[in-house]
This record gives structure tokens, C-alpha cells and sequence, in this order.
DNA sequence: CAGCCTTTGAAGCGA
DNA sequence: TCGCTTCAAAGGCTG
């Protein structure tokens, strides 16, 4: 807070408290992804493996050294937990800020990266609104499945206007108010869509899930689910006559992605290449020791485009609630669950059953 | 075919 | 304020 809380408080009322990480042993945890998705590979499968035996947690924690050695250092965790405010410290949108660094490879911040010419990265583009609006791509979380592959074919880099990155990221008054100017829709953008663009093959670009902004948003999304959506993906088309009373319906406003989703959107795809692993379950567990390994800025750059995405939602959507969806998600077993809770412990570690409770004295002092 | 699994983070709510 | 609960994505698996 102190350092980075100068520019005034966040919309979002986020503390703003920038944590200090602990250097140590980041250079450890910078492991080429390769040589990480083997071992995560290997380690999972072991802990499936020791799972499957109904041994405890000794062997779980000796299939994740890396888990060990955050649990036996209870402050590196509470370290590592980097808070989303800290983010805020960010928000300001410094061009300095992720001069030429954490933002590498960042789809949303490094939009303009696949339009410039020898696909380097332009200072300007750490701005945020680099957002690309001319392709009415959603600003956040959609850039995620699009990165690079999907720029790299080119075909769409003639809608960004050479001068975006200038024009747009240059001056921004406002945090709050010039969101939605981040996303103007030009007409017909949608259109020029190419249909490997993710959310524009989205159904609500068709009809029902339009925002009255006439922004589309990937988190709306039809009351009928997952049938439909797989509907719209194969036809291309709107619900037929049938399906009026659904469309009738409000849509489902889904909750903003924080920042391990979207980190998760961004790197499942490469970790099933990488593991020929389709199950999400087993990419979720290597994703999330991924995600410890993250170094701050790396983590903060997702931070930070989770909090933009709030912001935006938040602004689509003024009064949506997170409790709107409450019950939405039909779960069967809350015994079970409630079970699970009761004997396992959520905590900066993640959700712990039994067999990998983490003592307390390794808690951090937040958990305990 | 609905829900589970699995992960982290955000948000809501009751105490 | 704390702790618990729910949901967000995703795709194979299960009953």
C-alpha cells in the first residue's frame, strides 16, 4: 500500500497492500515448463497411485517436494499467496510498471503483440487498453484461448488500426470510466470474427445473450446450459422455435474468472499438449502447482487481469450478485461435501482432504 | 445425462 | 471480522 497506493483507492475497494514475496528460492522454482510437466506428470500419477493405496499424506507430499517445502515454510506460503489487491498497486496502468517483462506472453495486456510486424512487444502495449476492440473480442477473459495461436494466423490483424496502442493506451483518465471505453464494438466487428475466436462463436452473439451495452460477454450465458451451448457450436445458429421459452428466460450472468482460472484457461490447453492428459481434474492439479511456481510477476499479471475483468463485469452488469447463481449449480452430494469440509481444511494450500491435512503449525498465520 | 472431480480466488452470508 | 460455502472453467468419469 504504502508504495503503491499513491494514485488513489481502487473502484474495486481492494486494501491495495502490496505484498513483499520472499525471494527466496524463486530461482528453484523457475523450472522449464517441460521439464515441470514431466515431473508433474510423473508426480501425479504417483499420488494417484499412492491415493489408490490408502496411504496418507507422506506419500502425497513426497510425490510434490515443491508442496513440502511451501508447507515446512509456512511465511514463503503466505508469501506466495499473493493477494488480488496487490494487484491494485498495478492498476494504474504505469506504462513503466511491466516494462518489457511480466506481461510476456500476456494475451490480454500483449494484445497488439501479434499485430506488430516482428511480433515483439511494444512498451505501449502494457496498457491496458490495448484491448483489441475493433475485433469485439471481450477485452479479458476470451483473449486467454486466443493468445498467440489464435493471432498468429493473421488473418484478423487488418481490423486492429495501426495506432491503437497510441491512441488508446496512451491517455486514460479514469480507472473506472473508461472501462467500457476499452470495448467499443465497432459494427460489424463481430462479423469479421474468425470462428476460432472462442467466445464469438458464443451463442449470446447470436441473439439472447447480447448485452443491452451491445457488448457481448462471455459470462452470460443461457439458462439451458451446457446442451445448447454445445448446440450453438455445431450449428452455428440460434435455438430453433422449440427453444423460444429458454431463450425467453434471463440469462445466466456468470461470476468473473479470478486470476487462477484465468490462468488455467490460458495454460490447459498447453499442459494436455504437453501431458496427453485430457482429464481436467489431473490438468487442475498440475495447473495449480503451477501456479505456486509462478514467480509474483507472472502470477500479477493475472492478478491484475482478474481484476480488470471484475471491473468490467462490474460494470456490464451493475447489480448482478455472485449470490444470483447460488443454487444455479446443482450439487448432489452437500453432505458429502460438508463432510469433506469438516475433515479437510481450505487454506492457502488449497483444499485439503485428511490424508493431505497440513498440520497447523505449518499454517500460515492467516489460515490458522 | 446430471453431477463429480480438482484447482485457486472472489464473494456472499451467518455467527 | 472470521470461517464456511458456493461458483467460476473444463473434460473425463460415474451412477
Amino acid at each position: 500500500m504504502p508504495q503503491l497506493g499513491s494514485g488513489g483507492g481502487d473502484d474495486l475497494g481492494a486494501t491495495d497492500e502490496m505484498l513483499a514475496f520472499k525471494d527466496e528460492g524463486e530461482q528453484e522454482e523457475k523450472i522449464p515448463e517441460n521439464a515441470f510437466t514431466e515431473r508433474d506428470l510423473a508426480d501425479l500419477k504417483s499420488s494417484l497411485v499412492n491415493e489408490s493405496e490408502g496411504t496418507g499424506s507422506p506419500a502425497a507430499a513426497a510425490a510434490d517436494p515443491e508442496a513440502v517445502r511451501r508447507v515446512q515454510d509456512p511465511q514463503r506460503v503466505y508469501q506466495e499467496k499473493l493477494p488480488d489487491h496487490m494487484d491494485d498497486g498495478m492498476k494504474h496502468q504505469d506504462p513503466g510498471m511491466y516494462k518489457g517483462s511480466a506481461y510476456s506472453g500476456y494475451p490480454f495486456l500483449m494484445l497488439s503483440d501479434p499485430y506488430l510486424p516482428n511480433g515483439s512487444m511494444s512498451p505501449l502495449s502494457n496498457k491496458v487498453p490495448v484491448v483489441q476492440p475493433s475485433h469485439g473480442v471481450h477485452p479479458l477473459t476470451p483473449l486467454i484461448p486466443y493468445s498467440n495461436d489464435h493471432f498468429s494466423h493473421g488473418s484478423h490483424s487488418p481490423h486492429l488500426p495501426a495506432d491503437i496502442n497510441q491512441k488508446q493506451g496512451v491517455h486514460r483518465p479514469s480507472q473506472t470510466s473508461d472501462i467500457p471505453g476499452f470495448y467499443p464494438l465497432p459494427p460489424g466487428g463481430v462479423g469479421q470474427i474468425t470462428p476460432s475466436m472462442g467466445w464469438f462463436t458464443h451463442p449470446l452473439m447470436l441473439g439472447s445473450g447480447m448485452h443491452t451495452t451491445g457488448i457481448p460477454h462471455p459470462a452470460i450465458v443461457p439458462h439451458s446450459g451446457k446442451q445448447d451451448m454445445e448446440h450453438y457450436d455445431r450449428n452455428m445458429k440460434p435455438q430453433p422455435e422449440p427453444k423460444r421459452e429458454k431463450e425467453a428466460k434471463k440469462p445466466t450472468i456468470k461470476k468473473p474468472l479470478n486470476a487462477f482460472m484465468l490462468y488455467m484457461k490460458e495454460m490447459r490447453a498447453k499442459v494436455i499438449a504437453e501431458c496427453t492428459l485430457k482429464e481436467s481434474a489431473a490438468i487442475n492439479q498440475i495447473l495449480g502447482r503451477r501456479w505456486h511456481a509462478l514467480s509474483r510477476e507472472e502470477q500479477a499479471k493475472y492478478y491484475e487481469l482478474a481484476r480488470k475483468e471484475r471491473q468490467l463485469h462490474m460494470q456490464l452488469y451493475p447489480g448482478w450478485s455472485a449470490r444470483d447463481n447460488y443454487g444455479k449449480k446443482k450439487r448432489r452430494t452437500r453432505e458429502k461435501q460438508q463432510d469433506s469440509n469438516s475433515g479437510g481444511k481450505r487454506s492457502a494450500f488449497g483444499t485439503y482432504k485428511e490424508k493431505d491435512a497440513v498440520p497447523a503449525q505449518f499454517l500460515p498465520m492467516e489460515v490458522l
